[in-house]
DNA sequence: GGAACGTCCTAT
DNA sequence: TAAGATAGGACGTTCC
């Protein structure tokens, strides 16, 4: 949709008129859309392969609209932004016009669609408003909703989105550009129109082509909720409704818990790093879908949970029952199986189809998509564990939770102790291993060999010798080499990853450092993952037929260059621009933060544009804390 | 000037 | 069914 708004403000449906609106309809699987339309107020010049609409009265363009989409009856209503902007200012201005039949969007007659408030809160994703308009029958699938929760970009812009996944530059129009325009001829109309049906096209081929439809399908499958559950609630909703259907298949149902939020309890272990570079193979062991997996190896569920003195009373023998590292008591499947195990493996055996297809996929960006399903499977099965320890939930069970952080904690030392008193010059091998550095799950081993070859081969021993001290399906896995490896600090670190071939790396992998993180600027992300390059990818090739150095001088030199550039003004601005999500309201803000400071000054100035909870405020320092102007 | 704290964002 | 979990580094501000 667009709208003539006046300069320097953002517009008001009360005042601003809607003068066109776009609309693209596709049928999901076909590859072309079978319907583009532009409804336009005043004339416009005729569109190749578009039906345009003209109209002089606005309420007229607007009923025709509505009309339009009840006779199109879509399944699902996209766009960008379009739950929080477009829809409710349609909605809003068709009420100032009194288009009396406007709001009847949804399939059931009668039903009015309104406008509502709703926020969503959660530990991990933070706070964020949204505006809620109800259409029954259709679901609502805004693409920017989509982003937001699936991928962790710097700007959510639709034209920075569609740079970062089509690599396509998105014309855009200022809207008082807009504004003038439209108050041209048919010709200059024309140029909104084209750009109005672009920016409809837009998120429909990005939606395609992140396979977001069919992915959201299955995942509203496999966990029993409505598809628009999924861009609207969080990981409970999915997990009760599993927890529903597994109830009812065995005549439970689920009692009233109310907690009072208490103490945090304990996680994983990171093992103490040994920080450092090392240039020779380190190999990393790591069990998969740890907590699932000891759910399930060890029967962990509201229904298996055994009170103190129970074993007793229900006349249990020892064998029947296990006790866990935090104390806690739970029967064994042959007693009674827990329904959690059961979610669990259905949910793993759906990752595990997943997977299967993605390693059948050979289109890199295909493979990243099916990558991001499965990881979006692996999270629903966390997410059962974590629904056992949310204490601001429907069910929360403590016993389970730390019951499963318990035996993680325990398994983690034992696999570091189990691979330390093997691989040992004293049991004939080369060297005395040592683990450098885990995490919760994982291993870091320096096995003592030389080559990346012998890493793996001793790595996928050691994990399959390990994993019989465990009961199924727990299993410790060889998952890659690194080589070399630089550790940093716990959560810090980065290495040429080997996993496909002994002979050639896949990647250079990065964790926790500047290059994977959105709250520091481009250039420092970029001289970061170069120097790094040259620390790990040249680090012992420095020819001295190269012009420039590798290694870590080269490391040094180029970070002086870039230094220099930076100090003589040689840098785009672009490259210097950090964002940071803003997370309250500047008055819950306890500190002074550039970030949250700027959101306030642009919403004095204009509220409208200004940056909004949860939006990603992007800003340039300028001057440092005591000084002159840095630009 | 340094410890404590708040915030952001990541690893698992 | 409103809202998965904890661990932890880096950096800026506030407090003393
Ligand atoms: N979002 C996450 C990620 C991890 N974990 C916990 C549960 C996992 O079992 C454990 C280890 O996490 P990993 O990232 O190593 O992943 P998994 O072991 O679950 O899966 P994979 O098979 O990919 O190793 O940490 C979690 O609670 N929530």
């Amino acid at each position: 949709m667009e709208c003539a708004g006046r300069k320097g403000i953002s517009p008001e449906p009360d005042t601003d008129p809607v003068i066109q609106i776009a609309s693209v309809v596709q049928r999901q699987g076909e590859t072309e859309p079978f319907i583009r339309t532009v409804f336009t107020l005043q004339s416009c010049a005729s569109i190749n392969g578009s039906q345009v609409l003209c109209f002089s009265q606005e309420a007229q363009l607007l009923q025709s609209w509505a009309e339009f989409v009840r006779t199109v009856d879509p399944d699902i209503i996209t766009g960008y932004n379009v739950q929080n902007f477009d829809l409710p200012y349609l909605l809003n201005r068709a009420a100032v016009l009194k288009v009396d039949l406007f709001p009847y969007l949804g399939r059931v007659r009668g039903i009015r669609s309104v406008l509502r408030d709703s926020s969503f809160q959660s530990k991990q994703m933070g706070r964020r408003e949204n505006k809620r308009i109800n259409a029954e029958g259709r679901v609502h699938f805004d693409l920017f909703q989509v982003l937001l929760r699936n991928y962790k970009l710097r700007s959510y812009t639709l034209s920075a989105v569609s740079f970062h996944f089509l690599q396509e530059h998105k014309d855009t129009m200022q809207p008082f550009v807009i504004t003038d325009l439209q108050s041209g001829n048919e010709q200059t109309r024309r140029r909104v129109a084209m750009l109005c049906l672009k920016d409809a096209w837009l998120p429909l081929r990005l939606l395609q082509k992140l396979m977001c439809v069919i992915n959201y399908m299955e995942m509203a499958r496999v966990t029993g909720v409505p598809l628009s559950y999924l861009l609207s609630r969080g990981q409970q909703v999915k997990v009760v409704s599993q927890l529903l259907r597994q109830a009812a298949k065995k005549g439970f149902v689920m009692p009233v818990v109310k907690m009072e939020g208490g103490e945090d309890y304990s996680g994983g272990t990171v093992i103490e790093p040994e920080k450092g570079y090392y240039n020779v193979p380190i190999t990393i062991l790591d069990f998969s879908s740890l907590y699932p997996s000891i759910m399930m190896a060890h029967n962990l569920c509201y229904t298996t949970l055994l009170k103190k003195g129970s074993a007793e009373k229900l006349g249990l023998s020892a064998e029947q029952f296990i006790k866990t590292p935090t104390g806690d008591y739970f029967v064994k499947s042959s007693v009674r199986k827990g329904l959690l195990p059961e979610i669990l493996e259905s949910l793993l055996s759906a990752r595990t189809r997943a997977k299967a297809e993605l390693k059948k996929e050979t289109d890199p960006f295909k493979k990243q998509v099916l990558d991001g399903r499965q990881l979006a499977l692996k999270m629903s099965a966390n997410s059962v564990y974590g629904f056992t320890g949310a204490q601001v939930g429907k069910l929360p069970c403590l016993e389970i939770s730390q019951s499963v952080t318990g035996f993680g904690r325990q398994m983690i030392e034992k696999t570091k102790q189990l691979v330390e008193s093997k691989y040992t010059i004293s049991n004939g091998y080369q060297a005395d291993s040592k683990v450098i550095y885990g995490d919760t799950d994982s291993v870091m081993v320096k096995l003592g060999v030389s080559t990346v070859r012998e890493a793996m081969e001793m790595g996928r021993g050691a994990a399959a010798w390990v994993s019989t001290y465990f009961t199924p399906p727990i299993k410790l896995e060889f998952e890659k080499v690194y080589y070399p490896y630089l550790l940093i600090n716990k959560k810090r670190y980065a290495g040429l990853h080997y996993s496909s071939r002994p002979d050639t790396y896949d990647k250079m992998e990065c964790k926790g450092i500047e290059t994977v993180r959105r709250d520091n600027c481009p250039l420092v992300a970029n001289l970061i993952n170069s120097c790094l390059q040259k620390i790990l990818i040249n680090s012992d090739c420095g020819h001295p037929a190269l012009s420039v150095p590798q290694g870590p001088p080269g490391a040094v030199e180029h970070a002086k260059e870039v230094i220099s550039d930076l100090l003589c003004n040689r840098i785009d601005i672009s490259q210097l621009v950090i964002t940071k999500e803003l997370t309250r309201n500047a008055q819950e803000y306890a500190g002074k933060q550039a970030h949250v400071e700027l959101a306030e000054r642009m919403r004095k100035r204009d509220a409208g544009s200004a940056p909004q909870l949860g939006d990603r405020v992007p800003y340039v320092i300028i001057q440092a804390a005591k000084g002159p102007p840095l630009i």
